[in-house]
DNA sequence: CTTTGTGATGCAAATTTTGCACTGCTATCA
DNA sequence: TGATAGCAGTGCAAAATTTGCATCACAAAG
């Protein structure tokens, strides 16, 4: 969009600091963005950066402007998407922010099962903690975010909350492996792998624990899923991952989940939701729509 | 602003319906302003004109486009108040669409009042009944409304309600001009100069009226309340009023307003709101808070 | 039919944007 | 302390874009 490309130049003046290091990655010579930039403050009438010898740095009157600039650049991305959708296309692009645990199996899967309807939309996803997802969509770097037990929910509109129960996850020969549900006590006697702290299911564990008055300690820990997945189907180590989390299929790594008792054991719970305030781009809205089909079948 | 020059241009074309006369107004040939409409057209990738021998006509994508061109128009004036409210300047425009009553004296005093503060902001105040004023909201036309009784609120997001009791109006030499307090089947024996059926008061009047079993039977109708409270001055004629839209001093036109006993004909509604889901300019926002203040101090 | 209105288009002139060369500034480092 | 490297800003000429004129094609109205 020709119109806004000031803006889009702007923005990235802000996110690299300085016009010349921007003027480089933009294909353009510094002297022209400097131009434009200059002639973009003479309409706003403000300065909007403040000149350092480092570089530039955002006045307070270029951060309100910046925050319109994002809203406009994914606005107008909107739009294109509606008139698109009108022409019977369903083209453009979905931005997700997703947590750790969703990003192995269930959104590949959702993305793929939705690329098979409408081959044109694309999609990039980001992983990011639950801070950081919704950072991403203040931003207007993400349209949708899925996260596991969200810290903080100031800006975001909920479309779906589904229950996710947790499950232990072991080797097929594990000597628990055959139970049909499982109590956190029962893991005890054996080694666990668990993820750092920083993960809601870490969390979910811990505060069970700690009301049992018993400490988890972990042979490992990990913010990564896989390692400790792994890891797991090596020896008699347990892990703990969230129903949505599973892979579809865990008999062909040699490997069982088995569900915790909801009672012993809360299930956590997924969020799926975009910026409060906005509408999402159609393909964007049609593929949350998707998600909370399948999450909230998934838990019935 | 530059950038938005098409999205003006575009506005235009589409308000007078045609290229070539949209290009007189906006002091460009029809060959540019064709041109720029035609590279828009490219960018999004659809028509947003119907070519008709008659000028042109919006297609659906471009209904879709001049939402997003309102919205986008509004919101570059937020933004630049924005800025310059940082400056401290307070400088910006405030547009209010405003039902009639409030017109002659009410607003202009709170605009008089407001520009004794701020000097930089400059006001539109457009005359709307209730339905025009929603709509102006809509089209990002106005920011503000003042309506009294207004008939839907879908859209419409509320700031303020204040509760406005009804006054008779009359000649100070009148029979009835002493009275503290009227009932509106006391003024029944004399002439009615009443506004149209148009306006809310006339048709709390007349509801009224019905429920007790009684038509009213004006000597005149008329929409414009300044000739029917000139008329009224003249004679033994009665008309009606609004709290809000009295007079500050009615005494120096020899006239007097009692107030209607508000068990007998019930208060009507004024209205201050703008468009759900907008954040206003800097100085509309203040001006409302202003008239919230006003509105609220006045009916305790 | 002719006339009058509509939008579209080729081409040259007018305007705007760009890039080069260079300035002035400041912080960093030898 | 002085040399250096990195920064934004500017004068001027070249490049690119936008504009306006003349003109076309088309449809409706007289």
């Amino acid at each position: 969009m020709r119109h806004l490309q000031d803006y889009f130049f702007f923005k990235t003046i802000v996110e690299v600091g300085s016009i010349r290091k921007a003027a480089q990655s933009l294909t353009i010579t510094s002297t022209a963005l400097n131009r434009r930039i200059l002639a973009l403050e003479e309409e706003l009438g403000t300065e909007i950066f403040e000149r350092l010898p480092s570089g530039v740095k955002l006045s307070a009157a270029g951060e309100v402007f910046l925050h319109h600039v994002r809203e406009q650049l994914s606005d107008i991305e909107k739009v294109k998407s509606q008139i698109a959708d009108l022409r019977g296309e369903r083209r453009g692009n979905v931005k997700v922010a997703c947590s750790q645990a969703l990003l192995p199996f269930f959104l590949p899967n959702q993305i793929h099962q939705y690329q098979e309807l409408h081959p044109q939309v694309t999609f990039d996803v980001q992983r990011r903690d639950r801070k950081a997802a919704e950072q991403a969509l203040r931003d207007m770097n993400a349209d949708l975010a899925i996260v596991f037990e969200p810290e903080n929910l100031a800006d975001f509109h909920i479309l779906s909350i589904s229950k996710q129960p947790i499950y232990a996850i072991m080797s097929a020969k594990h000597p628990l492996a055959q139970q049909s549900s499982l109590k956190l006590s029962d893991c005890l006697q054996f080694p666990l792998a668990l993820p750092t702290n920083q993960f809601g299911i870490r969390q979910i564990l811990d505060r069970k624990a700690s009301k049992a008055l018993y400490t988890l300690s972990p042979v490992i820990e990990s913010d990564s899923f896989e390692f400790l997945r792994y890891k797991a189907s090596l020896g008699q180590c347990i892990t703990f991952q969230i129903e949505v989390g599973l892979p579809v299929d865990l008999s062909f790594m040699n490997m069982t989940a088995v569900k915790l008792d909801v009672q012993d054991v809360p299930p956590g719970e997924v969020y799926v939701g975009h910026l409060k305030g906005r509408t999402l781009p159609v393909a964007a809205a049609k593929f949350a729509q998707q998600l909370v089909n399948i999450l909230e079948h998934k838990s019935n």
